[in-house]
RNA sequence: GCCAGCAUGGCGGAAUGGCAGACGCGGCGGUCUCAAAAACCGUUGAGCGCAAGCUCGUGUGGGUUCGACUCCCACUGCUGGCACCA
């Protein structure tokens, strides 16, 4: 290592001090210009944090330095999201308890962050997993049930036989076995909690045009509420009930030649004749099975049943056969449909198989299933209209006039299920009376602590290891006293996350959740940078759950996140890191063998902080060669003495990195900026003469951010008071971004050809004057007149020429 | 299949209507050294030329424009999301 730059000692020394300033905690109370500058808390795996986290947290930390810079009191805290399945899987794989696990990756995780130097307020940390915390999601819970936004129901849960246990979708691999012991994976039909997002559908979907996110992430949460404006239509049943079916295109309804349940739908056996019952529930069981395995193949599209009875067309009278088939799904819509062949591709594959007729309803369509775009025709009063619209408006409303239809908005998302058979998780704080049913545990019961016990594994009943603990279940009922059972299940992690910004500020109080006044004087959070992989569940989770506590009366605002950033993804040979790919980059030995500063700039220069990149080790010497240089330069002007007055051009050169790094910081366009800085060293090395001053006090302050310990490190060097942190961004000087001389660039039918120097500002006439007086460009025009000339101001003149 | 986003030297990227390749990595040549590493200096899109310089070049094909990496149309490939959502 360079004697001139030692990171190993600048970066403890620096830590060290603002340790003990308590630089980073900022006084939340007293603070005059709140900016509460969020990110995404991690999960502390046994591995460690890997590069993507760092690349996240190092983002963010210059983001939230830069707005200290600006002036505001910034509160940036960093917590940790430590139950959940992982986590037990872990610690059922390496046979060990999960809170000693947790215990230990926590102290490794936090030993991580504080060597990358970011301003965590550290005394504000949260972990999911302390009962401190989690009394409060608990809490957080019974709040959402009082308020009628929590209920039970019975759903069906992905089980493996096999290992007797309840597995999370992303446990079941494409074949629809089980990831761990390989078997097939079944369901069952389990009580479960859950909390009624469905009821914020809306609310979720307009608040989304009021927020300054990355766009992506805003579409798709529109995608995952997946809002559908149609039609629910009921077809008479002979001697039944009306089949109920939801469509967008009711237009369409004349074109309607069979009706197609979900096998699971709940009438499809109804709905069959008796002598197809055994063939139509033997078919119902082989699409479960098949449903549950994921499976997708082509034949799908064409695999139904004949039930063997008819439902009526509300408008024409004709009968329509029923038919049970897999490409219709239970959970959408009414799980029901009338197949339109014509101008359905899905409808139009099955009627092909089954031989089925198709009837063209809108004109201009191909008459294999496209949609068309014409009038109506074959629809009798209603021919002639434009398709979809207005027709589909007319047909509904004319079905509604019979008492058959009504328009209908119908969603994807679903409600938010909560309960988990698992260990690892905050205990739901419900108990069970056989006279009072469910009966929420008396707020001043909790936190309902989750028993240290040492046989966590899966118990194989559906229910959770909680259950095999008599003294955890067996209490009383709240209400009348008598004997009870508490719920045994645990609340799924996302719960935890949906609410962790709001307990950062009020970390340290033991009487709430979280405090009012802080809460009012620092929330919203007014940017969180995070990745879009949590786009649709935590992000939409924590906004709902704002709203909620908005409309329970416990929060003033609705939307949580005034601003996000998605970062982008750091990869390794292609692929997302992920310790099943082995391709998990540990940064500890790069921090030690190039510094944690070099080690942020050099992911923040791979690219636009929004994109990531691929990490490769190759590379991060350009960074730490540029902080070398810099201390180079430092040692050169202390060796010098006091320097005299900045030469002009290098304070044209100063402020024009202050200007680009200005501008390029808040956009989170790190890589530009720091190739700004890099583009100011190199020019201050060029210049011969003493190193002024005013260069290395400017790049202490604009490398603040990026390298907070060697800023620091230059800062005192120079003689300044600690910290640097504390200092006043730089202002650009607009006379000194002005340039003494533009070159303009004279082209002839657009290719370059010459080029000369001009004062800034020099009128179109006289440029254009200069450059048909140009040598070399009377040599190209070769005595012929430019038919027109087109002047860019101080930086092109363009002639245009015939016959060139 | 649908919806986004992306495509620029050996590599990461810059420039979003006006000098393509800033800045960095790597390579090559040199300085220092017994040597090596580090560091420093020079050079580095391709082709032609002794040279001044010229030609070509931003995934492919078209278009708009005085001028296109940038805007429009079609296509190809990659990445991410959703995926029988009626």
């Amino acid at each position: 290592m360079p004697q001139e730059y030692d990171h190993g000692a600048i970066e403890a020394k620096w830590q060290e001090r603002w340790r003990r300033s308590g630089l980073y905690e900022t006084p939340l109370e007293q603070a005059e210009r709140p900016y509460y500058n969020l990110m995404m808390f991690p999960y502390p795996s046994a591995e460690g944090l890997h590069v993507g986290n760092m690349y996240a947290f190092s983002g963010a930390d210059v983001h939230g330095r830069f707005q200290r810079m600006q002036g505001y009191d910034v509160f940036e805290p960093i917590g940790f999201d430590a139950f959940g399945i992982h986590s037990e899987n872990f610690a059922l794989k390496v046979d060990r308890h999960p809170t000693d696990l947790i215990a230990s990756n926590i102290r490794n995780f936090r030993r991580q962050l504080e060597r990358l130097g970011g301003q965590f307020a550290w005394s504000k940390t949260v972990e999911t997993t302390d009962p401190a915390y989690y009394h409060w999601t608990q809490w957080l819970f019974l709040t959402l049930w009082k308020g009628g936004l929590a209920y039970r129901a019975r759903r069906n849960v992905k089980w493996c036989p096999q290992d007797l246990t309840v597995l999370a979708d992303e446990q079941v691999m494409a074949d629809g076995t089980c990831e761990r012991c390989g078997t097939p994976v079944v369901e069952r039909e389990l009580e479960q909690w859950f909390l009624r997002i469905s009821a914020y559908t809306e609310r979720l979907l307009a608040g989304l045009d009021q927020l300054d996110w990355s766009e992506s992430t805003k579409l798709l949460q529109r995608h995952w509420i997946g809002r559908s404006v149609g039609s629910l239509l009921d077809f008479p049943i002979d001697g039944g009930e009306p089949l109920r079916v939801f469509t967008t295109r009711a237009d369409t309804i004349f074109g309607a030649t069979f009706m197609v349940l979900a096998p699971d739908h709940p009438r499809t056996l109804e709905l069959t004749t008796p002598e197809l019952r055994p063939a139509v529930a033997a078919y119902v069981a082989e699409a479960t099975r098949r449903r549950i395995a994921g499976v997708r193949e082509e034949e799908v599209a064409t695999r139904g049943i004949y039930l063997g009875r008819s439902a009526r067309h509300p408008l024409t009278g004709r009968n329509l056969p029923i038919y049970a088939a897999e490409y219709v799904l239970s959970g959408y819509g009414a799980g029901a449909i009338m197949a339109v062949p014509a101008h359905d591709s899905r409808d139009h594959a099955f009627a092909k198989a089954f031989d089925l007729p198709i009837v063209e309803v809108v004109s201009g369509g191909d008459g294999t299933g496209g949609h068309g775009g014409g009038a109506l025709v074959n629809s009798g009063e209603f021919d002639g209209l434009a398709a979809p619209d207005p027709a589909r408006e007319v047909v509904t409303a004319a079905i509604a006039e019979r008492g058959l239809g009504r328009t209908h908005v119908t969603y994807k998302l679903r409600d938010w299920g909560i309960s988990r058979q698992r260990y690892w998780g905050p205990p739901i704080p419900a108990i069970h009376c056989p006279v009072h049913g469910a009966v929420p545990v008396p707020e001043d019961q909790l936190p309902v602590l989750l028993p240290q016990i040492a046989d966590f594994r899966p118990l194989g009943t559906g229910e959770s290891p909680l259950a095999r603990d008599p003294e955890f279940f067996n209490t009383t009922c709240p209400i009348c006293g008598g004997a009870a059972q508490r719920e045994t299940d645990v609340s799924d992690t996302f719960l935890d996350s949906s609410w962790y910004y709001l307990r950062y500020p009020s970390a340290d109080r033991s009487d709430g959740a979280f405090d009012p006044g802080l809460t009012r004087k620092w929330l919203p959070v007014d940017t969180y940078i995070g990745g879009n992989e949590h786009a649709v569940l935590h992000l939409l989770y924590s906004r709902f759950v704002a709203m909620a506590l908005h409309d329970l009366g416990w929060l003033d605002f609705e939307e949580p996140f005034t601003r996000f950033r998605a970062h982008g993804t750091i990869v390794q040979n292609g692929a997302k890191m992920s310790k099943s790919r082995g391709n998990v980059v540990v940064p500890d030995e790069y921090i030690d063998r190039f510094g944690a500063d070099a080690f942020r700039l050099y992911l923040m220069y791979m690219g636009p902080f929004s994109e990531g990149g691929e990490f490769r080790a190759t590379g991060i010497n350009g960074p730490q060669r540029f902080l070398l240089q810099i201390f180079r330069l430092l040692a050169r002007m202390e060796g010098e003495g006091q320097a005299e007055a900045e030469p002009r051009v290098l304070a044209q050169a100063r402020h024009r990195c202050i200007q680009q790094v200005t501008t390029d910081t808040p956009e989170l366009k790190f890589n530009t900026a720091i190739a700004a800085m890099m583009s100011f060293v190199k020019r201050l090395k060029e210049h011969q003469g003493p190193v002024p001053r005013p260069a290395l006090e400017t790049l202490a302050l604009l490398l603040a951010p990026y390298c907070p310990h060697a800023a620091e490190e230059i800062w005192e060097r120079l003689g300044n008071p600690y910290s640097v942190h504390q200092q006043p961004w730089p202002k650009a000087d607009p006379a000194m971004l002005v340039r003494d001389q533009v070159a303009v660039v004279i082209s002839i039918n657009g290719k370059k050809r010459d080029q000369l120097m001009a004062l800034p500002g020099t009128s179109p006439n006289e440029l254009q004057e200069l450059a048909l007086g140009s040598p070399r460009i009377q040599q190209w025009l070769a005595g012929r007149r430019p038919s027109r000339v087109v002047v860019v101001p101080d930086r092109q003149v363009n002639l245009v020429v015939a016959g060139d």
